[in-house]
RNA sequence: UCCGGCGUAGCUCAAUAGGUAGAGCGGGUGGCUGUUAACCACUAGGUUGGGGGUUCGAGUCCCUCCGCCGGAGCCA
């Protein structure tokens, strides 16, 4: 029996396989409080009703052993859950002993040091919990939408937009191999055989990032598309994270109250989503007594800033290239400009997409992998691509865990992983 | 890598001006028949991150190393 259909049992006796989450004894009478991964239900032990045996090993059982309890379902409002039950059987599994996380408070670097038990706590699971409806939600909506998952290599030859640094490996007697960074590349292949494609996996950087928006491991979701422009992508992308955010909406009901998360923002997004231009941020910055100046690249500080001009997540589209990934599609009007659109969340939480459409003509590539510096050789087969059959396309990433965080309103994407990799930070 | 902050009991923190290191929680012991991070009483618990220096005297001031936190750059 699961605690959650417990309340389908009244008058009945059940038997809960679970943890002890808490405590509490009052001489003759005694509450423990008991989850098992489904929900929480307090048990209540009274002395001349209850077993007397439970009395005696009451002491000995630490928060966190695992326990096996009996009792008959009552209907109890003081009772979190609304439902109780009265013990009549309790068998220690593996007692706990001084379980290192307290009911109180304890400072980041503490829980971060026992995250392997820190899962467990209520919000943490809360937001591992809307992790997973969120990864359901994406893979539904690629199907619904008819993409294809392609799985792209997490090893790789070599840097994919050239600039980042990378985790490196030996490779057999070839050299060194790259943890992939993103899977973009291998996702244009595909396209020519699939027409729509999406990818989901970890990707790895190697930056010496310590911000509360970095981990150098993290979970990002590409889709690329054939004959799609930047327009036709950025339609994608606001159906997409709508889509993300209704499903959350509707079945994490429980978990986004429990992180206390303020819905309503979540539940005024609607289509479609504002877009500016680049041109018009930096106006918009500099109206703000930002210093700005055309040509620059937006800071976490600008991010937010810009981010609160609206109250929906925000594309701001065509950059100019000097700032961008040499494989985006130069601006047909302003070739200082490349196709492309970051799309910003709301609340400060940065960016949570990049996308953009990517250069199809040959030669216009070409001079582009060469202005910046990347060795030709390696990316042969990726020119290919505009020899054989080439087209309009577009594509774009979104990270993982920034979204979760942002859709708990948590203020750092280390929780929103359950094994977080930072700088300074592998263990556990 | 750079800038800033922090490091005191198992945990979260305090210690006026440089002058005998404390509290709450947790642990232990006892009490309590409806608790909600239960409560009450008693109790144990410390090389103040390491090293060096100034001083009659350093948790406090200086130097250095280590660890952690936040931010910048870069990015999702």
């Amino acid at each position: 029996m699961r605690i959650i259909h417990v309340k389908d049992f009244i008058g009945e006796e059940v038997e809960i396989k679970g943890w002890l989450y808490n405590k509490r004894s009052k001489g003759k009478i005694l509450f423990l409080i008991v989850r098992d991964g489904s929900g929480y239900i307090q048990v209540v032990g009274v002395k001349g009703e209850s077993p007397d045996y439970i009395f005696d090993i009451y002491d000995e059982l630490g928060l966190e052993s695992s326990v096996i309890v009996k009792g008959i379902v009552r209907k109890e409002p003081r009772s979190i859950g609304g439902y109780e039950l009265s013990l009549t059987g309790l068998e220690p599994v593996q007692i706990a002993v001084d379980y290192p996380i307290q009911k109180k408070e304890h400072g980041t670097a503490f829980l971060m040091e026992h995250r392997h038990l820190w899962i467990r706590s209520k919000k943490q699971r809360a937001i591992l919990r809307i992790r997973n409806e969120v990864e359901k939600a994406i893979v539904d909506f690629f199907y619904e939408n008819d993409f294809v998952r392609i799985d792209t290599p997490i090893l790789t030859p070599t840097a994919a937009e050239g600039s980042t640094t990378l985790f490196s490996t030996e490779y057999f007697d070839m050299g060194k191999a790259y943890l992939a960074q993103t899977g973009q590349l291998y996702l244009e292949a595909a396209i020519f055989a699939n027409g729509l494609v999406y990818n989901f996996g970890p990707t790895f950087r190697a930056e010496k990032s310590k911000t509360r928006r970095h981990l150098t491991e993290f979970w990002m979701v590409e889709a690329e598309e054939a004959y799609y422009d930047n327009d036709d992508n950025m339609k994608v992308q606001e159906n997409f994270i709508s889509y993300i955010i209704e499903r959350v909406i509707k079945r994490c009901a429980d978990e986004l109250k429990i992180l206390e998360r303020d819905t309503n923002i979540l539940q005024s997004i609607s289509l479609p989503f504002p877009k500016i231009t680049y041109d018009d941020a930096v106006e918009l910055l500099q109206k703000d007594g930002f210093s700005t100046k055309w040509g620059e690249d937006f800071g976490g500080d600008e991010e937010t800033a810009i981010s609160k001009h609206f109250d929906k997540p925000v594309f701001i589209m065509d950059y100019p290239r000097k700032i961008k990934a040499f494989y985006m599609k130069e601006h047909s009007e302003r070739p200082e400009l490349v196709r492309c659109a970051d799309l910003i969340a709301p609340e400060g939480y940065g960016e949570i997409i990049g996308g953009s459409q990517r250069e199809d003509d040959y030669d216009k590539l070409l001079a582009r992998m060469e202005e910046f510096g990347l060795a030709i050789e390696n990316y042969r087969w990726y020119l290919d691509l505009r020899k054989y059959g080439s087209v309009v396309h577009s594509g774009f990433g979104l990270g993982i865990e920034r979204t979760v965080a942002w859709i708990c309103g948590i203020p750092h994407v280390r929780e929103a992983t359950a094994f977080p990799r930072m700088l300074y930070r592998i263990y556990p």
